[in-house]
Parts: structure tokens; C-alpha cells; sequence
DNA sequence: TCCTATTTGTAGCGTTCGCTTCAAGAGGGT
DNA sequence: ACCCTCTTGAAGCGAACGCTACAAATAGGA
């Protein structure tokens, strides 16, 4: 059982690796086995199906992305709520964690066109993210924390979408503003 | 030629309202001949190719959506930034709008999946959106106006994901702290 | 009336999709 | 040696995809 399991944890990784670099674009059977350089009869050997393998994927992408907003603000910080839109407005952005947000707003739309296979996975991260962000907040009420976590996230997402929909500097222009309170 | 345009201009129209019903899930060329009523041979007769089909639609989307803002919002009328936010924060969880924004955001993520398909129709109507906004303004310098209007969109697209990916409450929650500045 | 061009239905092309079937190795316990 | 389970490849299933070939209708001009 061991050597399937471990299989199966590096074809995840690999999987995890081809979805940030090509978004949910490239994301058939044969092609996400080819990306973990299995066949595709391998990749249903490892997985129940598709869908096992892309939630195991998504699973690890959002360790990675919260161990990364982890290390930037650590657990026993607390900012004031512009400080922290100031710092997370930054790493919506940042070379390094920009493919995660960029795949992030291709699950969420995900969820619209095929909510059995995105709704669990998307609603699951985006409570973690909440809750998170709540942590890290100071002053206020608990319901103030919640309502200004629920902002910060919005203001991420929309990050993320304005550099879709326009380009990087008009996403940096909006970065700063939000920055600037 | 005419009774050709006006059966294209009636099949885009039901195109129109299928796409804000059902979002981009059901929109294979079968799919879309049902909903206008053709057949798909029909359709392709009306419309170069699937592509042509889609973009004729979210045209009429877009205009459609900006007459609503017109409404809402006149042609003649200056905010101040926060106004601003409040009054469009509003709309995009309104009924009558929210699904415009929600396919408004499937069509950015498929920017990111197909590229061909969407890069042109949603810069397109984002730069629309980003005039729209900045010529509503008042106060700052020109400068200062692009970037508020940058963030104000940031802030539109995020509370549209924030709903998809949470909750309707949650989402009211965030649109509520945004309006209040 | 005939001829030609436009409009429509039927059928099907080639491809890709997720997934399954079948059977042949490979390896270990008895 | 035997068998039994685990692992892997090759092939292919039925469905859906975008799109096209072909031919029957229909209509309008000469």
C-alpha cells in the first residue's frame, strides 16, 4: 500500500506545480497525466477520478498558499485592518503567490459553471482564508473583525480579477490606492 | 439580408438572457441553439462560428449593463470616492444586477482558460467600466481619478467573487464595511 | 417559366472527453 | 513450484465537442 500512497503524493505534487503554471486551462485526464508523467490509466490507479486528483491538488495549494501567508505575517501578529490590507494587497501581486491567486479566481468561477466538482474545495479555502485574516486583525469587535476580514478578502479577489481584466499596472494603481486607505 | 440580421439580432438577444440564467456551463453550440430556439446548423448560419455567437451576446451585455449604471447613476451626476463605492458596492449584490457581475467574472477567469476567446470582449468591456467609473468622480487630480476608479473596480469584481466563494451574508457584510469607508 | 441564390434539415465528420475492460507482468507468501 | 494480489499497458467504449457536406425546399429576378 505504501508505494501506491507515496505514487500518489508525487503525482499530486506535480499536479499541484502544472496547475499553477497553467491554470485549469490544460486540466483533462490525459493531460494532467502526461503533467504528473504518468498515463492516464495510472492517474485513475492513484485517484477515484478526475476530480479525487484535482481536490487533492487544490488540497496542497492552499497549504503552500497559507504557509506562505504564514511566514509573511506570522501567527502572533496583529495589524490594525489598513495595515493589513496594505500587506496583503502586496502579495496579491507579488511574483511569487501570484499564480495562486490567479488560479484561486479560476476556481471560484469554477464553482458557477460546475459547482459538484469546485463548490466543496473553494467554499473550504475561502473559510480558512477568513479566518485567518480575522486572526490577524487588532481592535475592534469580534463582529468588526469579521466584516473588515470579509472586506480584506474581497479586496484580494479583486486584485487578482483587475489584473486579469486590465493589466499589471492598473492593478498596481488599484493595490496602492487600497493601500492608502 | 434583412430577415437574416434580425433573425442574428433576435438569436443574440435569447442568447443574452440564456447566458445571464445559466452563466458560461451550458454554452456548447447545441446548448446555445436550444436556448435561442435554432438549431445549431441555425446558428452557425446566423453567426460566423460559436466565437462570433458569444461575443455578438456579451456586446448586448455589456450595453445592457451600462445603461443600468446610467440609470443609476447619470451621466451628469460627480461622487466623491466613497460615494461612489457605496452607491456601485450596492448594485453588484443587487438582484436585478448580480448576475451580470457573475458572469462578468466567469468571463475574466476565462481569460485565463481561453485566452482566444476572451482576452478581447473583456478588456474591452473593462476599460468601458473603468472610463464609466473615473467620469463619475469628482475631486483629485486626473491621476488620482484613474486610480480610484481602478480600486472601485477592484473593489466591484472582488465583492462578486466574495459572494460566489462564501455567502450572500458575508458578502453584505463586505460591501456594508467598504460603503462605510 | 426557368434559373439561380438564399435558407433550412439531416446526417455525420474527426476529435477529445472521462472512464472501463482485459490481460499481461511483477512480486511475495506458502 | 504455486497462487494471489498489486501494478501497469493497450485498446477502446459511448458521449459530447465544434463544425461541415449535401441536398431539399423556398423565393426572387429574367
Amino acid at each position: 500500500m505504501a508505494p501506491k500512497d507515496q505514487q500518489r503524493a508525487q503525482a499530486a505534487q506535480r499536479l499541484k506545480q502544472h496547475l499553477l503554471e497553467t491554470g485549469l486551462s490544460q486540466s483533462s485526464l490525459r493531460q494532467l497525466a502526461a503533467a504528473a508523467g504518468i498515463s492516464d490509466r495510472m492517474l485513475l490507479y492513484y485517484f477515484d477520478d478526475k476530480s479525487d486528483a484535482l481536490n487533492e491538488a487544490f488540497g496542497l495549494i492552499a497549504s503552500d498558499l497559507m504557509e506562505t501567508l504564514n511566514i509573511a505575517i506570522p501567527a502572533d501578529t496583529r495589524l490594525p485592518t489598513r495595515a493589513l490590507v496594505a500587506k496583503v494587497s502586496g502579495l496579491t501581486l507579488a511574483p511569487a503567490t501570484k499564480p495562486y491567486f490567479r488560479l484561486w479566481t479560476e476556481a471560484i468561477a469554477g464553482v458557477v459553471r460546475d459547482p459538484e466538482q469546485f463548490e466543496t474545495i473553494v467554499k473550504t479555502i475561502a473559510s480558512g482564508f477568513l479566518g485567518w485574516i480575522e486572526s490577524r486583525l487588532e481592535g475592534g469587535t469580534p463582529a468588526s473583525r469579521t466584516a473588515d476580514a470579509a472586506m480584506i478578502l474581497a479586496m484580494i479577489d479583486g486584485l487578482a480579477l483587475l489584473e486579469i481584466c486590465t493589466d499589471e499596472a492598473t492593478a498596481k494603481l488599484a493595490a496602492d490606492r487600497l493601500a492608502r486607505g
